[in-house]
DNA sequence: CTTTTAAATTAGAATCAGTATAATAAATTT
DNA sequence: AAATTTATTATACTGATTCTAATTTAAAAG
């Protein structure tokens, strides 16, 4: 375990927020100040290669990375962009028998407004 | 409506698939040959805004468009990576009642092998 | 606890998808 | 058909991510 890939896993445990690379390298700059942009996208790769970390993207923005391995959904704010979580019940199996397939994976991105945004 | 929007259109109901801009470049050129990546991406943005068309965006790869601007499901393949439309009845109506949520839109994209995968 | 070996990090260039800009051309309106 | 709006083009540019080759660091072996 390098120290530079301490300093990223503790980012990722430290806030529990879906960050882009560029994010996460801001904040690993913090711990580690010589760390250097590829060291972020390529422990990032190799994580979620592992399934320690989920990708999450969105057309015309940076990936998102999410400390969270466990397929769950997705919702984006119309408004704001805030990305939350949300761990529907059952959800794959209950996929998996609705389209009578194998399911490896999935994603669910819903886009409504959130609570803050909808009262604005 | 310009010749080279027509061209665009034309090749996006001609063929059934899922593409990219690049794609779509690659088979409007053969129908308007002078046409520039810049004017495929214009128009492309313009239908989707418009909601005649939908974007499908997957990490470490270009966007895709999709003709079927309805909201609905696909399934990539987790080895030949073809994309496949999928219907689930009622599944935006369903998700609001789940969620307790206004759903503006949903993006579901499910992975697992496709048939012809699952032979080999 | 050295030495070796393998793996990770670094700097920096390169790539690729997509966007911006400003000039030109083609549609549409009058 | 002239005037006005809108789309297209050429080209430069941006931003996210990857690649390469050199260097450093960590882990394994002795």
């Amino acid at each position: 375990m390098t120290k530079q890939r301490a300093a990223i896993i503790k980012v990722m445990y430290d806030n529990c927020g879906h960050f882009t690379a560029e994010e996460i390298f801001l904040l690993a700059q913090k711990e580690y100040p010589s760390i250097v942009r590829a060291t972020i996208y390529n422990n990032l790769n190799s994580m979620v290669e592992e399934g320690r970390v989920r990708r999450i993207c969105q057309s015309g923005q940076p990936d998102r990375f999410d400390r969270n391995p466990m397929p769950h959904e997705h919702i984006i704010c119309t408004d704001c962009g805030k990305v939350v979580d949300l761990n529907l019940e059952n959800f794959k199996e209950r996929l998996g028998e609705e389209t009578g397939s194998e399911i490896v994976d999935y994603e669910l991105v819903i886009h409504c407004k959130c609570p803050e945004c909808r009262v604005l």
